[in-house]
RNA sequence: GCCCAGGUGGUGAAACUGGUAGACACAAGGGACUUAAAAUCCCUCGGCAGCAAUGUCAUGCGGGUUCGAUUCCCGCCUUGGGCACCA
């Protein structure tokens, strides 16, 4: 027997399985994947740092290789894929100091990683290889950023940015170090720009309901969920005494309304100003406001710590109808982006109370007032009830009744008695996209002045019994009118009893259609509007309809006079080629027009659909926001996509302007573009994408068809057959933020039809992490990291796989050890020891080894089947639940059994190596071909256990006198209760406990435990 | 501060669903083989008392539920992850 040598085997193996194209797989049924079950396992690829790997990324790459390594000797059909996450800082700011191009020190890099993924025998799809920087990649992460943008969910706003005064650079938060730039150590300010944003907070919802339905471990669940931080509360209705001033209060405990002593109100508040505005305290607010504006854009600021308040003079009036005025204040705990940004106060919430006690004001422990009617309906009312100006310094005693309880009745309460209406608040913010890099993906738009300053002639239509006084009609035209648009916004004829085609001919009459016209349909005016298409039959710059439908079906009630009002029948087909653009715009609400009439309208017209959050049901109000912006042109365009991939130009300085812009804007010759729809000069968006864009939608390349050339194509074939992921293993740290972009996108890519389920993932676990041998965690900076390349040079790989599986509970963190790594060695040289015993049993090396089905036919009543069964068994269940170190110790028994033996049988030697390949599949590809196997220990079968075989016959039993273990007994497995506690009421010392006192009470756990109490 | 997860021998840890706490390893000590070393094999290995049998204490700290708690409940201490421009 030669000697084991893991540095002759393990390349080897790895060339074979190279050359073989052992782990690439198709997705094409006809061929090899008939009747097989597809699992797609995802581990999060890594960012290439010039570093290289260290011992951190195996961990989890090891745990999905060891699971996937067995599902296809479970006869599935599995795609393992690997890529890299290359955008980013780290690799920038190395640009920026060594003046090297970031995309030549990247590919530098991604080589690297590519020699150490390798030499650690991962069974990845090496042809499926995905690199974010590689503009065939970006071509379609700036397509998903377009159709984001198309459908309304990218805005510009102003966001405060991180800035260095003196190295004059945008810096993000990690760079921020004790308020001061980590490079040169200058105060960071902060500064106002403009970003690009993403409206993740209309998913909030979506993203929410969508957790129920997947396999999560728990922590991510709950992180998601808080994350996004969902509440249900009440906003009340407040009028300013003195002034034509009303606000909302958003409130989520509106259990304690009536306690309420006084209000807050954000400083950014616009409100403030106009409540302050010319009265005697406008200019101290006003200097407190801009005292707290300064402190807030500062590193330094704690909303609890630094709690202060200023009165702004005014009163909410009559609050609620019940007689009382309640101060308004400025303070700075109230957040101008959660609820409404003003606050009602009570002393039930500590923050409030605080407040309250630093300025003296009232404090009303009231839960709920004395009313007959709200105490009638909830039971017990008055031990919730307080004196008024009480201060309340015990806890409330619901007795018994639940505080969500109370919640839902106060809310029906308040809602019924029209003191105020339910309202749903998200902690969710939306996603700042914008980076002020240069190694990001290019933002595919062009801002165009010209088209920014196009003037459109409106044609807005009412529906049905809708005077257009009523809806946001008049109040449109107004606002487009200031902005140097032509409206028409007709009252149409016979509104109440509609006949649509002489509203078309009234309208007809009106208007002069040509391209310049942006029709607008609210409710059936949609249906006019698409029959004064269809009549006309020119084409039009814009077609929005604002919840419209296409069949008279309706949530609320019947409507015969609209069902009557016209055919109800249209040719989608030459309506979709009379606009470039239509705009659907839903109700979230669904409360009049049905969910799926909006889907089904956007894809009839190819269109952008919008469900937005209207101020009223259905677009009732006066002035409903999100019309209006759908209405208005922003100068914001984007790219034809056939234009894509934008890609990143080369720049000699990688540096942001000193205007704050990107390394981009350096360019001019990049950034002077014609518009791509108009032909004017216009200018590029010089921002690029963040790191997460990247990696929202990665698992999703891996399935997409690759041509030849490198080229993605968005084959949805393929991608229904592999997507969503089986199985995703990321760590704790990107359970939130990662996770959630990547759901969002996936939503949305859903919603527009383009990937076949709503969630991507079906499961996700996640993995401790792997620290120093110090218990620090490892970097540079410490000089404690551990190098891959050393242990596998030292140890071989297998043993270091091993050891990565071994070293402990794979979900939390383990310090490095490298002693470990020497017991695994000798584990691993002791399994190849074996071989020896299987030669001197007699069993010629030719004759092929043990198939799972001839595992029954070891020996029965033999002491090492029944250990292969129960070792079967366990590193089955094991590697599934991720319990890689107790199924690595059962193999260690197991193997430590084989050892004592002086004759082994072949086929309980190949079982013990089929179970371990996973973990050190080198090792046991060799000696399984060793052995005369042919084809690779990989494709052979996952061994099944006999759950006969695997229960042993006898079994130990503890018995314990008042819970304390006295003596244990060894009982065969079928013995019967009687005669357990016979046998054991006989044993010499449990006589001796007993003292002949009679047992009060006898438990007896079957085969665990008998318990006697005396 | 807020959200999440941990805390068991000298070390990494194990313990199924409330049922013998410390499996499997590492380190350490002792022994066998060897001229010697490496490798390998055997023994000991939570604390205290005891020659031993055995007893007793012990799963971050304090309480509770239970015949029985590392496991469930309440309070506290402590370590790690996330907190929106690190990825």
């Amino acid at each position: 027997m030669n000697k084991y040598a893991p540095n002759e085997i393990e390349p080897k193996w790895q060339k074979y399985w190279e050359d073989n194209k052992l782990f690439e797989v198709t997705e094409d049924p006809s061929v090899k994947t008939q009747g097989r079950e597809k699992f797609y396992g995802l581990i999060e690829f890594p960012y290439p740092s010039g570093a290289g790997l260290h011992v951190g990324h195996p961990r989890p790459f090891t745990a999905m290789d060891v699971i996937c390594r067995k599902k296809r000797m479970e006869g599935k059909n599995v795609l393992f894929p690997i890529g890299f996450d290359a955008f980013g800082l780290p690799t920038e700011n190395f640009a920026i100091k060594t003046g090297r191009q970031p995309a030549e020190v990247t590919a530098e890099n991604i080589s690297n990683f590519t020699r150490q993924l390798k030499m650690l025998g991962y069974s990845f799809a090496w042809d499926r290889v995905v690199d974010t920087t590689d503009p065939k990649y970006y071509k379609w992460t700036q397509w998903i950023f377009l159709q984001l943008f198309k459908h309304g969910l990218a805005y510009k706003k102003a966001m405060p940015i991180n800035w260095c005064p003196s190295c004059k650079i945008g810096l993000a938060n990690e760079e921020v170090v004790d308020g001061k730039c980590e490079r040169c150590g200058t105060v960071a300010e902060k500064r106002n720009k403009e970003q690009w944003m993403l409206a993740i907070t209309k998913y909030a919802d979506k993203l929410l309901q969508g957790l129920e339905n997947v396999d999560y471990i728990p922590q991510a669940k709950i992180q998601q969920q808080n994350w996004i931080g969902r509440s249900e509360g009440i906003n009340f209705k407040h009028r300013v005494k003195d002034m034509n001033l009303e606000f909302e209060v958003y409130d989520s405990i509106p259990q304690t309304f009536l306690a309420q002593t006084f209000v807050i109100i954000a400083p950014e508040h616009p409100y403030v100003y106009e409540m302050v505005r010319g009265t005697e305290h406008e200019k101290k607010v006003m200097e407190f406001v801009e005292k707290i504006k300064k402190k807030k854009a500062g590193d330094k600021f704690d909303i609890d710590s630094d709690m202060e308040g200023i009165f702004t003079g005014r009163y909410s009036e009559n609050y609620l109808g019940i007689g009382r005025d309640l101060p308004i204040w400025v303070a700075s705990f109230a957040l101008m982006d959660y609820g409404t940004g003003i606050v009602g106060c009570s002393v039930h919430d500590e923050r409030d109370y605080k407040f309250a006690k630093m300025y003296n004001l009232p404090l009303h422990p009231v839960l709920f007032p004395k009313n007959k009617e709200l105490a009638e309906k909830v039971r017990g009312t008055e031990i919730f009830y307080r004196e008024p100006d009480g201060v309340l310094e015990e806890p409330i005693d619901f007795k018994g009744r639940k505080w969500n309880e109370v919640r839902q009745d106060v809310i029906e309460y308040i809602v019924n008695n029209n003191l105020g209406k339910r309202a749903v608040n998200y902690k969710l913010r939306d996603w700042v996209f914008s980076r002020q890099r240069y190694w990001g993906e290019p933002i595919p738009l062009v801002y165009c002045e010209n088209c920014k300053n196009k003037k459109y002639h409106y044609v807005l239509v009412h529906g049905y019994y809708d005077p257009t006084n009523f809806a946001w009609l008049m109040w449109a035209k107004n606002e487009l009118e200031k902005q140097g648009h032509t409206v028409d916004a007709l009252d149409l004829p016979n509104y109440k009893t509609p006949n649509v085609n002489e509203q078309v001919d009234f309208l007809l009459d009106k208007v002069k259609i040509d391209e310049n016209i942006v029709l607008v349909g609210h409710s059936m005016g949609g249906a006019v509007v698409m029959k004064l298409l269809e009549k006309i039959n020119k084409k039009v710059a814009k077609v929005v309809f604002v919840d419209c439908f296409i069949r008279p079906e309706f949530v609320d009630r019947p409507r015969p006079d609209v069902e009557k009002s016209c055919d109800w029948k249209f040719d989608f087909k030459k309506l979709k080629k009379l606009s470039d653009e239509f705009i659907i715009l839903a109700d979230s609400s669904y409360g009049v027009i049905n969910k799926g009439q909006d889907r089904e309208m956007a894809d009839l017209f190819n269109g952008k659909l919008i469900i937005a959050n209207p101020i009223e049901t259905h677009f009732r109000a006066k002035e409903e926001p999100e019309v209006l912006k759908q209405l208005e042109n922003n100068g914001w365009i984007s790219l034809p996509e056939s234009e894509l991939p934008l890609e990143l130009p080369k720049v000699e300085k990688y540096e942001p302007t000193d205007t704050g812009e990107s390394p981009l804007a350096h360019i001019t010759d990049w950034i002077n573009v014609a518009c791509p729809a108009c032909g004017s000069p216009a200018r590029r968006e010089t921002d690029t994408m963040p790191n997460w864009a990247g990696s929202s939608w990665y698992f999703l390349a891996y399935t997409m068809m690759k041509e030849k050339n490198g080229e993605y194509v968005w084959d949805r074939k393929k991608m229904d057959y592999w997507n969503p992921v089986n199985w995703y293993n990321g760590g704790m740290e990107h359970t939130v933020l990662h996770l959630l972009y990547s759901r969002f996108w996936n939503q949305f890519l859903y919603d527009i039809g383009v990937v076949p389920t709503s969630e991507p993932y079906k499961k996700r676990t996640s993995h401790g992490m792997i620290l120093a041998a110090d218990g620090e965690k490892m970097s540079k900076s410490r000089g404690n990291v551990i190098n891959p390349d050393e242990m596998v040079e030292k140890f071989g790989t297998d043993a270091f796989r091993t050891y990565i599986m071994f070293m402990g509970p794979f979900d939390q963190a383990v310090a490095w050890d490298t002693n470990g790594v020497v017991g695994v060695r000798r584990f691993l040289e002791k399994v190849w020891t074996l071989q020896e015993r299987v030669i001197a049993s007699g069993a010629k090396q030719s004759q092929g080894i043990a198939t799972s089905a001839d595992a029954n036919r070891l020996p029965r009543n033999d002491k090492l089947t029944t250990l292969l069964h129960q070792t079967i068994k366990k590193v089955t269940e094991d590697i599934e639940a991720m319990r890689f170190n107790t199924a690595i110790s059962q193999l260690m028994i197991l193997v430590n059994e084989m050892s004592k033996l002086e004759v082994l049988s072949l086929k309980s030697y190949g079982l013990c190596l089929q179970l371990l390949s996973p973990f050190a599949p080198h090792l046991c590809e060799e000696i399984w071909n060793k052995l005369g196997n042919k084809e690779s220990i990989s494709k052979s079968e996952w061994p099944k256990y006999d759950p006969e075989l695997a229960k042993s016959d006898t079994f130990t039993l503890a018995i314990q006198i008042n819970g304390k273990l006295r003596d244990t007994l060894e009982l065969p497995a079928d013995i019967l209760e009687e005669e357990v506690i016979k046998q054991a009421l006989e044993l010499e010392k449990i006589k001796k406990w007993l003292e002949d006192k009679e047992p009060k009470k006898i438990i007896y756990i079957k085969g665990k435990l008998l318990s006697i109490v005396i």
